[in-house]
DNA sequence: GAGCGATGTATCGAGCTGATACATCTGAAG
DNA sequence: CTTCAGATGTATCAGCTCGATACATCGCTC
């Protein structure tokens, strides 16, 4: 380990390349359609990432098919290593502050098709706490406040507010419906303890 | 102007000290409570920002009152200058990118009693465009994506759109109440030319 | 055949975050 | 009365990120 990277950076590189090698520029552009209205990524974070992902040997530079040899060089394309896998598989299990912060639940939640659904349950509910205590620290904060505050004031915080109570009631439904999936499955096996389908 | 500031936290600050003088830590509290759920300033941008605005004249410390005087030195209260509140005002009527950004918006709506009619509608209109412009972004993207996205990721985009639909509801009634309120002044001096009462 | 916008790699200065250090004040517990 | 913990308070630093910028190539059109 060379490098002490940036956790969430590595996480998005990892997960996008495991779907399929591409180029910086390739990767850019997709990593900020797949976060939409959440993050966007810049040259600047994102190529010294891959530097340092290349010199501890996570990814390699993939070659290109033989008929293209010809001196051209312009794409410089990027594909997982065993290790990069190994790692990425690691980085999936974790379930703690780093993946559920504002800028990493993101990214954790774009890769839950490949993450277990244990861990799956635990960033959701890391991330419920994690609101709702942000909520608890504002009231509180705003009862202690002793002068009153102007409407516009008063307008934004009810409208911050609300906006994460929507976030919580949404993370409530994710919640219940990966817990029923649990069940079901858990139930499956139960009753046919050795079919599958 | 020695030095150039952030902006933003260069109108947060002035803005608090404005309503009444402080010092660092009650500063970064108060900014921190009425950002509420949207931004948090760290020291390691306070300090520097309030040592620009003292070598720039635009804020000084505050004398403690003449019984306190022995050697006691432990907070250190800034209060505005007159240039101070100048640049404040000039702050307070710009209407441009850094003011509809994510990161500055609620700073500024936070100080719209201080902000002329004209100048909130402005900023109002700049912050929708700029969300709509950003939905329209993620949506031409979407679309061009080829391979069809998994359900998880499916969900982060819609709960992200309808997330910034929401807010973009939200600053329509905003606008369509400033609107009525400036007609509403507006007829009110229609009406009765010179009385006021 | 030249002009142009999209694609593509890469770096840099400015500025922020999160951690840390350290001092003082207050109140409660022993 | 002392001591200890936790809030208050000022301040800095390494590491990282952003936004701008530079520069080259590709494919397209006029």
């Amino acid at each position: 380990m060379t490098g002490s990277r940036n956790g969430v950076l590595e996480l998005a590189v990892l997960g996008s390349l495991h779907e399929n090698p591409l180029h910086g520029y390739e990767l850019r552009k997709r990593l900020n359609t797949l976060l939409g209205m959440f993050r966007a990524f810049s040259y600047g974070s994102l190529y010294p990432c891959l530097k340092g992902l290349l010199t501890d040997g996570l990814i390699v530079e993939e070659e290109p098919p033989d008929d293209v040899v010809l001196g051209r060089r312009s794409k410089i394309v990027y594909k997982l290593t065993a290790e990069g896998k190994e790692r990425l598989q690691e980085l999936l299990t974790q379930a703690g502050p780093s993946s559920w912060e504002d800028e990493s639940f993101g990214i954790h939640f774009a890769f839950f098709r490949h993450t277990e659904a244990e861990v799956r349950l635990r960033i959701l509910e890391g991330r419920r706490s994690r609101l709702e205590e942000r909520m608890e620290n504002v009231r509180t904060a705003l009862a202690r406040t002793r002068e009153r505050l102007d409407s516009y004031t008063l307008e934004l915080q009810r409208h911050g507010l609300e906006s994460v109570e929507r976030e919580v009631r949404w993370l409530n439904e994710l919640i219940n419906t990966e817990r029923a999936q649990a069940d079901k499955s858990q139930s499956e096996r139960d009753k046919r303890p050795d079919s599958d389908e």
